[in-house]
DNA sequence: AAGAGGTACAACCGCAGAATT
DNA sequence: AAATTCTGCGGTTGTACCTCT
């Protein structure tokens, strides 16, 4: 009779438990975790078993390479339709497990988060030897399982609050944020200005009552040089119902909106909407993610 | 060189649904 | 049909490593 560990074990695994565990799903398959434990074989949970097998001894895992732009893009895209359905997500994602999805998400999220709710460091030292503001530049992303060289965009983004200003990068173009502008107050608003990754800008913007500096919307004759039959389309700057001129006009030969959807790919953070429509644009960020923002009077109250 | 802060990742927990007894 | 066990999922945490100052 084979004994079952009364002590159960946490925390990092051996190799000597990964080879244990391996033999056992050599011989029996990728099931029976319990039995591991009360065979006597490992003081796991069958729950850590199947983890370790899942997450790290699963063979054809993309173990130690980061995601290249086209998984990254891909994980948007999922999310966006599907939610936070890890493991369905990763089921698109060869050799990618929904730990992987997850914590991928939650970085980028965190990294975010950060980025909208840090305070601004008093002397500007953070943006020492950093890109200039707005410089778009090219990342080299190491490959995963090729010799090919894969490029990323990144560029750097400014917001500056009381007078100080931060710059944040953006990693790469999937990065860009697309905005749900119907949920947020339209003086609440904070924009996310897409940038044409071939050229150099200065983003301009303004400074609300709140102290925020918050750059202009897209200049279509600067940030979309080559189609200028879309300049009636961007309404002024701050013009609250700005966003329905995408909708209002029929647009659906001109490939600025097009353009606009493509370049402006969402967070995915709440969930579900893929529309760049103004029923669909803030959802994409968390409810609490813009609770930092003070509220920012609207012209009549100021 | 050292400390602080940020990032990536492994692993745990709680819960829910499916399967089994 | 009810109870128990197993399996899978999503959220969260801990920590090692890296980068910056």
């Amino acid at each position: 009779m084979e004994r079952e560990f009364e002590n159960i074990k946490k925390g990092p695994w051996s190799s000597d438990e990964d080879e244990v565990l391996l033999r056992h799903v050599t011989k029996y398959g990728p099931r029976e975790w319990s039995s591991i434990r009360s065979k006597g074989l490992l003081p796991r949970t069958g729950k850590s078993c199947r983890l370790r097998w899942v997450n790290k001894l699963r063979p054809n895992l993309k173990t130690g390479c980061k995601f290249t732009a086209e998984e990254e893009r891909l994980v948007i895209e999922l999310q966006t339709q599907f939610g936070n359905k890890w493991a369905k997500i990763a089921t698109y994602l060869q050799g990618r497990t929904d730990n992987d999805v997850k914590n991928f998400w939650s970085s980028r999220r965190k990294k975010l988060e950060r980025m909208l709710h840090k305070p601004p460091s008093s002397k500007g030292q953070k943006n020492k030897g950093k890109t200039p503001l707005n410089q778009v530049q090219v990342e080299k992303v190491p490959p995963c399982n090729s010799n090919q060289v894969e490029e990323s965009l990144s560029f750097s983004y400014p917001i500056s609050y009381m007078g100080n200003t931060e710059v944040f990068e953006m990693i790469n173009l999937p990065d860009l944020i697309k905005p749900n502008y119907q949920q947020m107050e339209i003086n609440d608003y904070l924009s996310a200005v897409e940038v044409e990754a071939t050229t150099l800008h200065t983003v301009p913007s303004f400074e609300s009552s709140s102290g925020y500096n918050f750059p202009l919307l897209p200049d279509p004759l600067v940030d979309f040089p080559l189609f200028p039959e879309c300049k009636d389309l961007v309404p002024e700057p701050f013009d609250p119902n700005f966003i329905d001129g995408f909708e209002q006009k029929n647009c659906s030969e001109c490939v600025c909106n097009q353009k606009l959807e493509n370049r402006l790919p969402t967070l995915g953070l709440e969930g579900h909407s893929q529309s760049t429509s103004s029923s669909g644009l803030f959802n994409d960020f968390p409810n609490d993610i813009f609770e930092y923002l003070d509220h920012i009077p609207a012209s009549s109250e100021e």
